[in-house]
DNA sequence: TCGTAGACTGACCGTACGTTCAGTGAGCTG
DNA sequence: CAGCTCACTGAACGTACGGTCAGTCTACGA
């Protein structure tokens, strides 16, 4: 990989451009009402060009959810780097997250729409090797973090993967209220909320 | 309200023939994916009946994700009721989630597309008289009981707000796991994870 | 038995969207 | 400057879907 020739940087902007474009129009639109036309005006483009980066369709809505997600994951994972406990690493990963989507309030419905795929059966196959890969993968992390701070007596046992699973799409729950809301109480507020909950519990 | 004549009677019995088909067509493709020609092959009608009894796409749509979540909350609601403890009418609760989305796998694709809308601002709109308050009744019925819950000195205090739609989601995650994978753990055991978790958090 | 009402059908229509491709023009080369 | 290249354009095409309605069938009352 030498440097980048002229044509290489324009081709990427190009893809960038595009699918910035993209991501804004299905946060706004949702991701099966987001048409071709729509990201073709957005991006500044006629619609023909964006077959030019894209095969089709389907592809750039999936490349699309695959660099956002990609995106967010780092951020995530680069708040919880360091040998931290447990506590301070969740209290990082929920903060960059709330952050994250502060700075990106569009984000958060194409975020939502991860989960689960729709449409024929090709259309999941394709989401499970782009999307899903993406997503397994971040609970995989915290799931093995947990798992280190089982064995470390840090908290109790249980089920790693079911855990990071409860625990991610229930924060997800709070980011999605703080977006609807028009005011929140301040993301502090709401991250220790979290971690209390989390880490302790309900009972008295 | 008298006894129903032969004609109400059939009349409803198409209604629910109809919805039941939507409900399963839409677990199979999601909610954007499902065609009135599919509805209507799975119901065993014309696809012009369909528009007998309901206005149109839209609102048969709306009217199938009212009765399906209808029941969901009703079957909930009966779990939860008697005077119990907090931690008992959590496990209750629990376990009628899980059954009713074991009697009814395919529901659970329909009721994970209940919390945003999609599409134009019209169906937005739409979705926002039909489905939300469904949604929101039931976080807020969850809500009421912890404040309860509260008072009674039973748990800590939190917003009661938040804490509901916590629970709520977190528990989905546990949900949408079990349907997705081919071989789950007992029933019993997500309902102990669950309660455990969220009555006594992780820490030892 | 015939006639009528109205439930039901499915071919048809309009529209909207994804995709294509012949054409355009900006920029490079000789 | 002429000629060529190629990224880009957007009108046009095919398709698929929601919605319609003239026609068919069935059941029931006279």
């Amino acid at each position: 990989m030498g440097p980048k020739s002229k044509e290489e940087v324009v081709h990427d902007f190009r893809i960038q451009t595009i699918q910035d474009a993209a991501m804004r129009v299905i946060a706004r639109k949702g991701k099966d009402a987001a048409t071709m036309q729509e990201i073709a005006e957005e991006a500044g483009v006629a619609k023909g060009t964006i077959y030019l980066y894209f095969r089709d369709r389907d592809e750039l809505v999936a490349k699309t959810f695959e660099t956002a997600i990609t995106q967010l994951i780092a951020r995530v994972e680069e708040a919880m780097e360091g040998d931290k406990s447990l506590e301070e690493k969740l209290r990082a990963a929920m903060t960059a997250k709330l952050e994250f989507f502060r700075e990106n309030r569009e984000f958060f419905r194409l975020y939502i729409s991860l989960r689960l795929p729709e449409g024929d059966p090709q259309q999941q196959r394709r989401h499970k090797r782009t999307c899903e890969p993406q997503y397994r993968t971040s609970i995989g992390r915290l799931a093995s973090i947990l798992e280190t701070a089982m064995n470390r007596g840090e908290i109790r046992r249980f089920d790693s993967h079911r855990l990071a699973l409860f625990i991610v799409e229930g924060s997800n729950a709070i980011v999605v209220q703080r977006v609807m809301e028009e005011s929140s109480p301040s993301e502090q507020d709401d991250v220790e909320f979290l971690t209390q909950i989390i880490m302790g519990g309900i009972r008295p």
